[in-house]
DNA sequence: TTACAAACCAAGCGCTTGCTTGGTAGTCTT
DNA sequence: AAGACTACCAAGCAAGCGCTTGGTTTGTAA
């Protein structure tokens, strides 16, 4: 059965997109092949990526259902045939996009031998994450946490526990190679403030590209060995 | 004409404030002499604190009126007595905490002479206005930022501008001494991110101390020289 | 004692919210 | 051709929202 295309052009959040979208990455394709993910051009797709747009600019509170709906195309009402609710939605945003970041940071990783490379991967793996196209739904996992219920904010915290895991031990190792001075919890925690805030401040527009500022931090974290 | 004091000794907030509260800093005492912010034991003073609190815990649109008037012990309507609508009492509060910290700031950096000094104090001055007394407050300044109309924005902005001046000018100093290596802005940057996002895991009752936790992150700052 | 203003209450208004309902158009299967 | 299913619309409901209103209590000062 093939999903119905989203009709109206005008409205249809395909316009909220980026005009020239790259295709998707291996990583994400295949968790979209095992219906994992929804693909970003599939019905509930294009609502999760308009929902991540909105929740990010106006915040998930101050966004309405009639705003999401409008978004997509359809009535309010009509998004509860997607989703059972509203929370549910934000659920989704959130889900998909620690699942996809997590195995984008796996095939990152799996690209870099020496411990300073693994964090340097790391670093550029989360800034892409952040600024990058799955930006919106990444400022959303980190800053629209207590709008989650309870069930639904253990779900979201035990993916994010694989996500931190590879952080952890990246930065370990890197301590045990020397290269890293203070607890790598607390190191992770000081750079998933730093690199989160970084939405708040970086622009694309300006002479600074997100691999200068990844080595920047770089150089803060670790020190030459 | 003394201000009245709120009647309600079971809902009155000050149960929320901590039991064996310090006595205001030298500082603190002089904007309040001054009438720039209000009392912690006033009326006023009081609404301020509990509407920081719920702001911080619950956010500022899941927060009702009716929440706020419960804390301080009085029926919501009552609170447009006091300000004009909800909006103001963001406003207030995150006008508040910026003016206030800005001075303690200052005060830390005139009892500090080396560049590194600078930095190290104003480290320590943000993570206690972070984690202590004032946490909730600084809390909402950082992440209610969107709830709050065009004109509330750009006043707020123009205080924290002279905030951040105080930070831009230390790093600049300690970048031209040689133990800072990237661009003070950037760093800055950085630093406010892993800075705030402390109030999401740091805890008091654990075995790192604020001054410690300060310590390290002074380290990835500056290089000693 | 009287006068007055500040602080507050009780009630509720107008509006928006998330969500439900009953029904319809189009597609796929048999 | 008939039936089943998906995707949607139009309308609107119940609850909760920020805020207003008219009147009462409280503290201060003449």
């Amino acid at each position: 059965m093939q999903q119905q295309v989203l009709q109206d052009p005008i409205l249809s959040i395909s316009n909220l997109m980026p005009q020239n979208m790259t295709q998707p990455s291996p990583s994400h394709q295949a968790l979209i092949d095992q219906g994992i993910i929804n693909a970003p051009d599939s019905a509930k797709g294009r609502l999760l990526q308009a929902a991540a747009t909105l929740f990010k600019e106006k915040g998930y509170e101050r966004t309405t259902v009639r705003d999401l709906g409008k978004a997509v195309g359809i009535q309010s009402g009509s998004l509860f045939h997607h989703y059972p609710n509203k929370e549910a939605i934000l659920r989704a945003v959130m889900e998909e996009t620690i699942l996809l970041n997590t195995e984008l940071m796996k095939a990152a990783l799996a690209q870099s031998d020496k411990p300073a490379d693994k964090v340097l991967a790391l670093i550029q793996c989360e800034l892409e994450s952040v600024l990058g196209e799955t930006g919106a739904a990444m400022t959303v996992l980190v800053y629209e946490w207590r709008s989650l219920k309870d069930e639904s904010q253990q779900y979201i915290l035990k993916l994010r526990g694989i996500y931190e895991d590879l952080w952890i031990s990246a930065l370990s190792e890197a301590k045990e190679a020397g290269c890293v001075v203070i607890d790598p919890f607390v190191l992770r925690r000081l750079l998933t403030g730093a690199l989160s805030w970084t939405v708040n401040w970086y622009r694309q527009e300006g002479d600074m590209t997100i691999d200068q500022l990844a080595q920047m931090t770089l150089s803060l974290a670790i020190k030459p060995v």
